[in-house]
This record gives C-alpha cells, sequence and structure tokens, in this order.
DNA sequence: CTGAAAGCGCTTACAG
DNA sequence: CTGAAAGCGCTTACAG
C-alpha cells in the first residue's frame, strides 16, 4: 500500500492525527470563531448552524487543544494541589476526590507538595501558579491556613478554594471540614460509655485541626459536666512516635485516664504501642480513641474507635466549587466527621 | 500616584506582568529567534551575544512560557504518572521521588490513577498523553507490566518508563525494582533463624510481583536445602483482609508453618490478626515476614520485619531517566531491596 | 552566527 | 448571528 497523500483540501481521516478547530471550520463550512463559539458555549449561534457543527465535531472526535486554548486565554486547564500533609492516605483520599470531580471535565491535576516552613513558600507557590497559568488552585491544611498564600492568591487573581476545619475565608473560597464536630462525637462517645476522667493528645498546634479537635472535646464533655484536666493534656505532632510519647506520660500519671483520645489514627496507634509497654490492655484499662479513620485505624490491634473524615468527599467537594460545578447539596453524613466505633474503646475500668 | 502609563516601547518593569521573549530581545539588541537560540541551548550563537541576552534574562526575571513553548512544540512540559496500586503510601512515595528529579526542571507532574480492569484502558490513556502532548509518562504496577499500552506508547511515539521487578523492555523504558531479590533476603534472614518450613502469602497473580518475591524465596531456601511446600501457599490479593484470611488457612494446618512470609506489609499485618485470633503468639510461635517497609511495617505489634523497598529513590530514578538527566550511578544499597529486621520474626519454637 | 516570515491551535476585540 | 484580522508566546524552516 503506497502512502496516503496528504489532501490538504479535504482530509476526513482523523484517525491518527487529531482534528483541529480549522478543520472543523472547513468541514462544516463555516469560520473557525464560529466553531470557537460552539466550544466555548456561546448563545449567539444559530441553532442550525450549531447542530451542523455540533455533528462535525462528534464525527471528527475534534477535541480543542488545551494548550492552545490556554495560549489564548491567558490561563491553563491544570489545577494544582498544594499541601504539607505528610500523611499518605490524606494526600491520597484528596487526589481521588479532587479528581473525581474532574473526571471527563478537561481539567488535569498537578500536585505540589511544600514546606510551610520553607521561607521563600510564598515565592514559590507564586511561581507555580503564574509559570503554569494554573485554572486554580485547592489547597489543604495546614497550607490553607496561612494568610500570607491567600493573600498572594488574591493579589495575583487566582482562583482557590481552601480546605480547613473553620471557615477562614468567603464561603466562595472555602470548604470546611468542621473538626469540632468530630472532637464532640469523639467526647460524646466516651462520656456516654461512663469515662470521668479523659486525657487528651493534641495534634502540632500550627494545625488549626489540633484546636478543634479539642474545643469540639471540651464541648463534649461539658454536656456532661466533664471538663479536661490540665495534666490530662499532652501535646503532639500528629505522629506516631509524639503519640507514643505523649501517651507513656498521661498513662503514667497517678491520676491517669481511663481513656485517651488522640488527635490523628497515628498517635492513637502510637498511644496503643505506650499502652502495651506499660502492660495496659485496651479497652480494658484504657480507651484509645483516634481520628481520621484512615487503613491503619483498622491495622493496629485492637482496631481503633476513630472519628471517620470523608477526605475523598471533601477533595471533591473542593474541585467541583473550584470548577464552578457544584452539585446539589451532599447530605451532612457525607461531609461531616463522624464516630466509628471498634474495639479500642469501652467501659472505664470498675 | 496617577497609574503608571503603559511604555510600550521601553517598558522594563517586570515586577507584575512577566517579561515575554520580546521584551528579552528587544532590551537585548537581537531577533527574539536568538532569544529562543539561547534558552533551547543552541550552540550556534556568539558567547558575546549569549551573555548580553543571559544577562537581560537574569535582570527581567524571564521564564518562557511553557504553554507557549508547548504549543510550538507540540508537546508540553507535563509528565504523567499513570498507576493503579491502590497503596496510598506507594503512590505518594512515587510521587515524592519523580518531584525530587522534576524540582526546578520547569517539568510538572500530572496524576492519572486507572483501573487495569477498564476495558477502555488503553484508549482512556491514550487520549490523555495525546490531549495534553504529555512530555513522557511514568508507569507502575501493574498498568506499567501491560503490553497493549507501551505498544500503544511506542505507536504514538510518546518517551515513556516502565517501573516493574523484572525487565520488561528495552533498558532505556525500564526501572526495575528487582523484587526478586527482596524475596531472596527474606527467605535467607527467615533460613537463617533456623526456621524449616515456611508458608508464603502470594499478592494478586496479576501483579508481576507476586510471582518475583515467590521465586525470589524459593530461591532462598533452597540455598539452605529448603523447599516450599504446595500446601503452604497461600493466594491472596495484597490486601489487609486477604492476608488474614491466607494466614488462618496456613495456620490452622496440622503441620503448619513456623514462619511466614507475606507479599506485602498488608497482607502481613493481617497475617498478625490471624495470629492473634488463634492465640499464636509473634514470634514465639510463628515469624511473620512483609515487604515494602511502609508505615504500618511500625505502627502494628509486634514491629514487622520486612523487606525495605526503596520506593521514592526509584521514583527519582525514573523522572531522572524520562527527562534524559541521568545522575551517577546509584548505589545497590539505595536502590534494591533489603531487609530490615524488626520484632516480627525470631528462632522458630523449640 | 543571526533574522524575517510563517505557523502551532486557539481566542479577543472589532466589524458588519 | 457570523467572520476576517490580529494576537497569545513561543519554534520551525528557510535565508543570508
Amino acid at each position: 500500500m503506497p502512502p496516503r497523500k496528504p489532501t490538504p483540501e479535504g482530509d476526513t481521516d482523523f484517525s491518527r492525527k487529531r482534528a483541529t478547530i480549522n478543520d472543523v471550520a472547513r468541514l462544516a463550512g463555516v469560520s473557525k470563531k464560529t466553531v470557537s463559539r460552539v466550544i466555548n458555549d456561546s448563545p449567539s449561534v444559530q441553532q442550525e448552524t450549531r447542530e451542523r457543527i455540533e455533528a462535525v465535531i462528534k464525527q471528527t472526535g475534534y477535541v480543542p487543544d488545551p494548550q492552545a486554548r490556554g495560549l489564548a486565554f491567558r490561563r491553563s486547564f491544570l489545577i494544582g494541589l498544594i499541601y504539607d500533609n505528610p500523611n499518605p492516605q490524606y494526600v491520597v483520599n484528596m487526589q481521588l476526590g479532587l479528581l473525581d470531580a474532574m473526571r471527563g471535565s478537561g481539567f488535569e491535576l498537578v500536585v505540589h507538595p511544600c514546606d510551610r516552613a520553607s521561607p521563600p513558600l510564598v515565592d514559590d507557590i507564586r511561581n507555580f501558579i503564574e509559570r503554569q497559568k494554573l485554572y486554580g488552585v485547592v489547597l489543604t491544611p495546614s497550607v490553607s491556613e496561612d494568610e500570607r498564600i491567600a493573600e498572594m492568591l488574591r493579589e495575583i487573581d487566582c482562583a482557590y478554594i481552601r480546605v480547613a476545619s473553620v471557615a477562614l475565608d468567603a464561603p466562595g473560597h472555602m470548604i470546611e471540614t468542621q473538626d469540632r464536630l468530630g472532637g464532640l462525637a469523639a467526647a460524646r462517645h466516651l462520656a456516654e460509655l461512663g469515662h470521668k476522667s479523659i486525657g487528651f493528645i493534641s495534634g502540632v498546634s500550627t494545625f488549626r485541626s489540633s484546636h478543634e479537635r479539642r474545643s469540639g472535646l471540651e464541648e463534649g464533655l461539658a454536656e456532661h459536666g466533664l471538663t479536661l484536666a490540665a495534666d490530662h493534656i499532652a501535646v503532639g505532632a500528629y505522629t506516631f512516635e509524639s503519640g507514643r510519647d505523649c501517651a507513656r506520660q498521661l498513662l503514667s500519671l497517678p491520676n491517669r485516664p481511663t481513656a485517651i483520645f488522640a488527635g490523628n489514627d497515628e498517635m492513637a496507634a502510637g498511644a496503643l504501642h505506650a499502652a502495651r509497654e506499660l502492660r495496659l490492655s485496651v479497652p480494658g484499662d484504657v480507651s484509645i480513641v483516634g481520628y481520621d479513620d484512615f487503613q491503619i485505624a483498622s491495622r493496629v490491634w485492637p482496631p481503633l474507635t476513630t472519628v471517620h473524615t470523608p477526605t475523598r468527599r471533601i477533595g471533591q467537594m473542593a474541585a467541583e466549587k473550584l470548577m464552578g460545578r457544584e452539585t446539589a447539596d451532599t447530605a451532612p453524613e457525607d461531609r461531616l466527621p463522624s464516630i466509628v466505633v471498634r474495639q479500642s474503646s469501652g467501659p472505664p475500668p470498675q
């Protein structure tokens, strides 16, 4: 078979080479500007013309080139995920949620981990956004809580969504995870089991969630006439090791708590190790409750009672909001933290 | 302060608006083509001219627009990560490694999880690549093992790197993780502890790693005159639940093994749960060895002896190779699996 | 070694 | 409602 001669005037085989806006315009007998109007859902196209163009688009399998479109729009079709949370499961769940919403939209996800303590952080993010002309960005804790970044984003007029435990910005820029409610659920669970002496292992204080989870805990205890004793609070760092160390400290107290609420599952897993070292049984001697409901919660022994966080759903909501495609309201149980009772919590010892 | 009048002929304030190739050309008194030559490291630019242009680039902070460059090149500066491994830690480590190598290169990472069982898989990936005109892609197991995808990649002439346990392609397209060596290390460790009766929980058979890890195990056992009994092999699915179920089966055998090598940490964690249910102590009654050395390995009790996989380093090597920037040879211990001894393995019971 | 023209595949003004 | 021209910021192919 001899190589096919290119037929510049009437080529209609787009199985190998992708069709362009010019091909569609030629085949539909209109100008490329009119094709552009159809692509961009402009209302000012005659119904009949629109249908003819749409037929050609379908037939040729034409898809607009995001690069060319981006160059002309001065804006790409890339969405950036900017994060500093080191937990792999959080990161992956968030990515999956964003991608859930982005599937079929023509947008793609560019990931950008960062270090909040890095001095050039704000400039780095700014360069990343300006260089790629990002369509918008999603920020997760704790970088989402950094006002310097939010300010820069407004300055360069970049669309953004901040995922955080409380409203830090205008509603259009926020997805709230309401971690206070998670702390509240943990407190109620433990109080209802009969615990009166409860310990708290906090996450690192630079994460807003640490404070929200604690304030929810205190609110829930107060409902039952209980308070969080000062010496029953230990400040960890959301890491396994810090959870273990904090739990050692709390469980070595003469008046040791009968239950510990840890700020996340990693620290709760550390607390489990500390209890084992001290030959305390869980939940017989001490109940332990985590936060996140990541895989680790069901891998440790005993499986952890924990607060489930709908991270993937949160990610989906964030991307929908960024793309201006908010779907119908989500049921609260789908987007708010909720307690998952497993085997690490039980009534206090007699 | 009155708004500055734009000065089309001599604007030199690029603190707000980014400089373009035209600005640099004008300021350096050359054509934009010559600036383009400097950007692209063309040798045919006079030293003096080059220096003048470089000075202007530095002064203006000019960075070429990847979108415009991409449109002209017919290729973007995006690298795609295509994966179907559901383990969050694997995914995140791989991403971090790729980003390690990409930092400062001007490339960005676009993530593309997929489902290998999906019928339109190959077309989806092809559309993803062609639409975004990806510079190249990195594939990880098990999609990296799919020949239909590799074939399509060659057909559309897309640069690609396959990360897999063995060489499935030309060296220029491969990063080998050599999982056989990991199985070998696990076997030697257990044999040296004195185990004679060893069980194996395999990963899902559609992952090449399942077979490589097993063949390494058998090779290591053979070195000590041992073999893997047929009824000591259970086929899991790389999941926690499958590991638990397989271990239940193996540990309920009349001639139960004194040690179990699980194909990954998740299954090893499941095996730990099974041992606990059966009131077998680890490692007193049975030793358990995992594979991956992800965080979970040190969170469970007892902390797992496991095979460490340098996933992040592997990712870094993959991106370097894709960008044609291979650095000096890595020490083998940096890129090969190696055993990490913790507390889940010990001598067999007397 | 250097440049003027044309083009990558789109969109934004501006007309009509 | 539709289109011809100019432009987004680069590079390729061709000259000189």
